[in-house]
DNA sequence: CCAAAAGTGTTGACTGTACACCCATGT
DNA sequence: ACATGGGTGTACAGTCAACACTTTTGG
């Protein structure tokens, strides 16, 4: 096979990151510096190089831009209408992130095209077919948090069940019963309790757990 | 945008058409008759034109070579090994597809390239990673089946409740019981009787059903 | 003592699963 | 008459859903 250099033509990536924060979903967008779509917020993203692949130019992209590390990710549809792109056929294999809020270095200094964090529920227009392509990842948070132990990725290493439950409520955007969730989400045994505790609030300590595995997993049945 | 002529370089579009065939499931393969893997077992594909879609180059593709009408057809994934093709940096989006065997012309005589059906439980090598592409198609059929309505791309317009019975069994393979399949699938309103019976067999002649609705339709739970 | 979140069980409804026999037809 | 798949019901077990109060701490 013939060595390459720079970057593959017709082919980006885009990557869909979500995060829990103030107790609502957010994506994180950047602002297009230049054209097509200057000033337009957008998925981070960009084109791979020969060498390396998708999901590699994903984790790059991710950690030049924002630092990022623990990232649950994983590859969601390539997006190729003919015109989805003004510059000419330009596919996009996008991807489905899911961060702890910390493990991203929102810097808030002025530099534009820095990622910042968005409401979901009230995102202004999207550069390109981004706004298909958030809605498509939306879509699966909800599968990966029902069937997989994708949570981990969400939470800090150590949380209450009350941050869990929490968690899953603004990730759903529904109320969950919170006895019948703990009790569902114990069963499981996808998480233990260890012997932190969380006090120092002004409400009583909460035992704080930690999943049993950090790794992808998938489960027969969720809730 | 520009105009462009000819192929997207870089990209292929392969398909893994399932169907249900004497009891058990089969995919649909060509043997190429060029190198790479000359003479090798491989997935039906090709490159893309500038102006149609991937999804659009599946569909053309499994026309041209194949006849197909009536296909369930969404994209699987993109594989985008670096070294997955021999002559260079060749990203696959990949397609799964059911059908009814029926619906496709399997042309017995020797042209080569000519699709055949082949049982999945017994491949032989196949070019490329088309191994893994079809490994990865397998583990979607269940979830099709159990999650949607696909099943009606695998049957014939009118249907006997065996005839389901036994095509869920050959798809999933497991056994499962029949009374407890029909009640289930029954409740969720997805088929209904119609006044055709299938008769003429050596045995006691079954009641015909037809699918109400035969476009994809998701449902939140199956079984 | 007040505010705040932690933590904890029971009951009734529903759903899934296991299981076996008679029926209608063609040969 | 027999071989073949068609067609049907019940009982038990397991899971899901609804529901509210007491505890522990910090201020």
């Amino acid at each position: 096979m013939k060595t390459h250099q720079g970057y593959v033509p017709g082919i980006t990536v885009d990557i869909t990151v979500f995060t829990i924060k103030d107790g609502a979903l957010h994506v994180l967008l950047i602002e297009r510096a230049s054209p097509p779509y200057k000033k337009h917020l957008a998925l981070p993203g960009g084109f791979l190089f020969f060498h390396e692949t998708a999901e590699g130019a994903a984790r790059r992209i991710l950690k030049d831009k924002a630092g990022v590390k623990n990232i649950y990710l994983e590859q969601l549809y390539s997006f190729d209408s003919v015109d989805r792109d003004p510059r000419g056929r330009i596919i996009s294999i996008s991807f489905f992130a899911l961060v702890a809020e910390d493990a991203v270095e929102v810097t808030e200094g002025r530099t534009t095209e820095s990622p910042r964090w968005h409401r979901v529920s009230a995102l202004s227009k999207l550069a390109f077919d981004h706004a298909r392509i958030v809605a498509y990842a939306e879509k699966r948070i909800a599968s990966k948090l029902e069937y997989t132990n994708a949570a981990y990725a969400l939470l800090p290493r150590f949380f209450s069940l009350g941050q869990l439950h929490a968690m899953y409520e603004a990730a759903l955007s529904k109320k969950i019963d919170k006895r019948n969730f703990i009790k569902k989400f114990l069963s499981l045994k996808l998480i233990r309790p260890t012997k932190k505790i969380l006090s120092g609030l002004r409400q009583r300590p909460a035992r704080l757990y930690e999943f049993v595995s950090r790794k992808p997993t998938e489960l027969k049945k969720f809730f």
